[in-house]
DNA sequence: CAAAAAATATGATATATATCATATTTAATC
DNA sequence: GATTAAATATGATATATATCATATTTTTTG
């Protein structure tokens, strides 16, 4: 069993409010996983006992619309928790977590949770942030549903996939998502998304290699994203 | 100054923790305002210094897009704070509050609400139960926004605000929206929104009488919600 | 109350987007 | 490595939705 104390990731998360003796605590009843790309840590619906703390990879969370897609509300990478919501409002699962690469994560159970969430204040309010800057981005991501026409949705996308999970050394995206992922993050038809990105391609926006993305302009890909 | 104590509406918020102490501490530092219909309590970009208790009216969150049009949110009604997001996340808002009806509304100074925070775990506890609830309402608002059809979204509005706020003796909606600012909660063009509700009149699953709108077929609405 | 302004309604049309079809490329499986 | 399946790409077309124009109704204001 590894150390909580040594995670690295820990210092991203809300978890870096916690004392050693808590890292040690943790470090005795956490659980790592392996999770292979495609599969769920969770699905909506699923009784949550405990949160997971994300040491390695990317996965979204997405859920099932009644016309029978996936809608990908958002993704999340290393340092991150997972499944807080659930576990203070007493809920299911709202949404999905499933791994767009191989993963590495750790349980900790729900007991341990709302210990320290009632006896280390500082862990709570970080947590509480954290909900509030998810709800800030949810309302901003209803916003852009509700406003944006798919074209600006794609390079608001792009740009975001960019800014927030880099590129590797050829340059192009990190987060590897297949055109209908990327479909399902801007609400759009596969066909429309990969129309689009074709577009986009032609006009040297972006550069396509297979399902690598290359971003060549992004502050006219962040004009179109604004209407401008 | 009335007494918070007194106060009906603080049962339905996250203040029903509050002691005896707590309410009249409160009662003798928030101050009551009237708002009438139309006017801000507060604008996206505003330093909010405490957070709203709302005694009585209802009014929507809504945020400007960068195509110029306003894309509602949420609708708040009586019971409910506003602005906790704000204060926890130490941010300016991210949304405006406009009334829709005339309000009375109570403001409670930040480092009251602090205290409350620090001292009163069920508080705190309520807090981030609502913010939860408001965060899984925002996903679910994005998957609506990405998967379905204005017609849907429409449908699902109309059962929302039926469900939600209820009707009056006539039978009516007891939210009176501009078609205007229904197309925002919607995410259309106000002509497209005039259009789908002279459908739903034709067909008879609405009746609508100016500004009143009355729900006929409320299980044929939400079975067109829901795509089926 | 009349005049002006705003909101609602509806038609005509343009545009964006979805859907269906099919070809081509890439990945998976035996 | 050949075969099959899946993902990507693109064309043709249908449909939903936005936009522009204008009429009508309702509300506001002097």
């Amino acid at each position: 069993m590894s150390k909580c104390e040594q995670c690295i990731v820990r210092q991203f998360s809300s978890l870096k409010a916690l004392n050693k003796d808590e890292l040690l605590k943790m470090a005795n009843c956490k659980t790592s996983y392996t999770i292979k790309k495609g599969q769920p840590i969770f699905e909506e619906g699923d009784t949550l006992n405990g949160v997971y703390c994300i040491k390695d990879g990317i996965c979204k969370l997405s859920k099932l619309s009644s016309n029978g897609k996936d809608q990908i509300v958002k993704l999340v990478k290393s340092g991150e928790l997972l499944g807080q919501r659930s576990i203070i409002s007493e809920e299911v699962a709202n949404l999905s977590a499933i791994a767009l690469e191989n993963m590495e994560v750790c349980f900790i159970p729900k007991s341990e949770i709302i210990g320290f969430f009632n006896e280390n204040n500082q862990f709570s309010m970080n947590v509480m942030r954290t909900i509030c800057g998810d709800l800030k981005d949810a309302d901003d991501h209803v916003v852009s549903m509700g406003q944006k026409t798919v074209k600006e949705r794609l390079a608001e996308t792009l740009v975001y996939l960019h800014d927030t999970f880099g590129v590797n050394k050829e340059g192009s995206l990190t987060v590897q998502l297949s055109r209908e992922e990327l479909a399902g993050m801007i609400g759009t038809a596969t066909e429309s998304c990969i129309r689009l990105l074709s577009e986009f391609n032609k006009s040297n926006l972006i550069a396509l290699d297979g399902k690598k993305i290359v971003i060549n302009d992004i502050s006219k890909l962040q004009r179109i994203a604004e209407s401008l």
